[in-house]
RNA sequence: CGGGGUGUAGCAUAGUGGUAGUGUGUUCGGUUUGGGACCGAGUGGUCCGGGUUCGAUUCCCGGCUCCCCGACCA
C-alpha cells in the first residue's frame, strides 16, 4: 500500500474526548474513527488488524472442528422469551426495536438462543453430535456507560462459538478443546504470558464460568493470580471459592487489574431444554443437547494489545497482527534516482509477498519518522539518498529500537 | 441509572454581555530536506431550543453530547 493513497491521516493532537490510551492512539494513527461513545468505525489500517486477529482465531477454532457461519443481528423476541431473557430486568443490555409490520425484534447481543433454535433443524440424532459452530459478528449492547475506548463499546466485533454434545464426556472434551484453542490464540496475539484462565461468575449465562483475563492496567476487572500455579480467580467470586481445594491460600494470590479478553460458559443441558433442542440417543430416548458457548472480544483484544505494547511514540504491534509487516519509508524522493530505487524495493518486497506500507509521500523526514513511530509497524526500512550511496537500508525494529544496516539481499532474506 | 465535569474552525485550545484570538491542518508563493523546518499570503468556528437584554458565544432554564467516578456488565 502506498501511503500517498491511504485516505486516513495521522494527527499530532490527542483527541480531547478520549481518555483511554487505546482510543487516543488508534484515532491519532488513523486506525479508527469515533462515531459516538463506545462506537468506532474501523478504517483501513484498523480493519487489517481486526482481520489479522480474526484469522488467528479462525485458524484455531477450525483446528478444533469449529464450523464458521454468520448469524443474523436481528433476533426474535419469542426465542428469548422461552429462556426468560427478553425482559430488560434480566438482560439490561438489549437494543430493541419495533417492526413496522408489527411485533418486536432484538439486536443481537449474544446468540445462544437463535443458534440453539436453528440447530433443531440440524440435530436429531446422537450421530449428529458433537458439533461446534462459530461466527464473527458485530455485537450490539446497550451499555449504560461505554468507556475505555474500544475495550468496552456498544458495538464491537466478537467471535462467538457454540458447542453441542450428546454426552457430558463429549461436552467436556469440547469445552477443554476450546480452552486450549483460546490459550493458543492469546499466545499468538502476543498476550500469552499475561493471560490467565480465570474462575469467574457466569453473569446472565450460568453460575460460574471461565474467563480469559489479561493483566492490563486499563482493564476493568480485579483478578487474584498466582503465576507459578497458573491460578486466577475473579474478585467477584473470590469469597465463594474454596481456595484449599485449589491448593492455595489467599496470601499466595496477587491482586491485579485485568481485561477480560475471552470467556467460556457451560450450560449443561438446561439451555437446550429451554429452547427445545433435543436428540435421540441409541435407545431412541429424547435427550436435551449439552451446550457451551465461547466468546473472544476481537476488538477488545486489539485494544488490550495497544494498551500493553504502546510507548510514548505511538502504537507498537506484535508482528502477527500488525496491519503491515514493513514500513518502507522513502526519503529524498524528489531525487528521481532515489525514488526509482525505493520504488524498486517496494515492488520487489510486494512481489515476494511481504506486506509493505510504502511512505512515498512528499513530506519531510521528521514528519515521516514521527508518523512511522505512531503507526507502529514492526519494521521500518528507510530508503534514502544516504542509504543509496552506501547500498544499504536502515532497518529499525519498532518494539526494541534496534537499528540494523542491511543490503538489498539481506533485506529480502530477512523479510521475504 | 446516581454524582461530577464538558461543549468555540477538520483537530487542539484561549477569551469576552458589544466586530471571536492562537497553534495545528488545509490552499497559494518562496526558502528548505534524516526527527512534525522557516518566511509571507489565504481558508475556516461559538452543540440545539427557549428566556433575560438594545444586544447572548458569554447570564438563566431545558435538552442533547462527550469524558470521569460509582452502580451494572462480556
Amino acid at each position: 500500500m502506498r501511503q500517498s493513497k491511504l485516505f486516513t491521516k495521522t494527527q499530532k493532537e490527542v483527541p480531547g474526548d478520549e481518555q483511554a490510551l487505546n482510543a487516543q492512539l488508534l484515532i491519532r494513527a488513523g486506525y479508527i474513527h469515533k462515531e459516538m461513545a463506545g462506537v468506532y468505525q474501523f478504517l483501513p489500517l484498523g480493519l487489517r488488524v481486526v482481520e489479522k486477529i480474526k484469522q488467528i482465531v479462525r485458524e484455531e477454532i477450525n483446528s478444533i472442528d469449529g464450523q464458521e457461519m454468520i448469524a443474523t443481528s436481528l433476533q426474535r423476541k419469542d426465542l428469548w422469551e422461552r429462556t426468560s431473557r427478553w425482559d430488560d430486568e434480566v438482560v439490561d443490555v438489549w437494543f430493541k426495536s419495533e417492526l413496522k409490520a408489527g411485533g418486536e425484534v432484538g439486536f443481537g447481543w449474544s446468540h445462544e438462543e437463535p443458534l440453539a433454535d436453528m440447530m433443531i433443524n440440524h440435530i436429531s440424532s446422537y450421530k449428529d453430535l458433537p458439533t461446534m459452530i462459530y461466527q464473527f459478528q458485530n455485537k450490539l449492547r446497550n451499555e449504560l456507560r461505554a468507556k475505555s475506548g474500544v475495550m468496552r463499546g456498544r458495538e464491537f466485533v466478537m467471535k462467538d462459538s457454540y458447542s453441542f454434545a450428546a454426552t457430558e464426556e463429549q461436552h467436556n472434551e469440547m469445552y477443554e478443546a476450546s480452552k486450549q484453542a483460546y490459550t493458543r490464540v492469546f499466545e499468538r496475539l502476543g498476550l500469552g504470558d499475561d493471560t490467565y484462565v480465570t474462575f469467574a461468575a457466569g453473569g446472565a449465562f450460568t453460575e460460574f464460568s471461565h474467563e480469559f483475563q489479561t493483566v492490563c492496567e486499563a482493564g476493568e476487572d480485579i483478578t487474584y493470580i498466582n503465576k507459578e500455579k497458573g491460578i486466577a480467580i475473579n474478585e467477584e467470586i473470590l469469597e465463594k471459592t474454596d481456595l484449599a481445594e485449589l491448593g492455595i491460600t489467599k496470601d499466595q494470590l496477587e491482586k491485579v487489574k485485568t481485561a477480560e479478553v475471552g470467556n467460556i460458559f457451560n450450560f449443561g443441558r438446561e439451555k437446550a431444554k429451554e429452547v427445545g433442542l433435543f436428540f435421540k440417543d441409541e435407545n431412541g430416548d429424547k435427550i436435551p443437547v449439552w451446550m457451551g458457548s465461547y466468546g473472544i472480544g476481537i476488538t477488545r483484544a486489539m485494544g488490550v494489545v495497544v494498551e500493553k505494547f504502546a510507548d510514548n511514540k505511538g502504537l507498537v504491534w506484535p508482528e502477527n497482527i500488525a496491519p503491515y509487516k514493513v514500513h518502507l519509508v522513502g526519503l529524498n524522493l524528489e531525487d528521481k534516482e532515489i525514488a526509482d530505487w525505493a520504488e524498486g524495493v517496494y515492488n520487489a518486497l510486494v512481489e515476494r509477498g511481504v506486506e509493505v506500507l510504502f511512505d512515498d509521500r512528499d513530506a519531510r523526514p521528521g514528519e515521516k519518522f514521527a508518523d512511522s513511530d505512531l503507526l507502529g509497524l514492526p519494521y521500518r526500512v528507510v530508503a534514502s539518498k544516504r542509504g543509496r550511496e552506501e547500498g544499504k537500508f536502515e532497518v529499525v525494529t519498532r518494539a526494541t529500537g534496534e537499528v540494523r544496516s542491511l543490503t538489498e539481499e539481506e533485506l529480502f532474506a530477512d523479510f521475504a
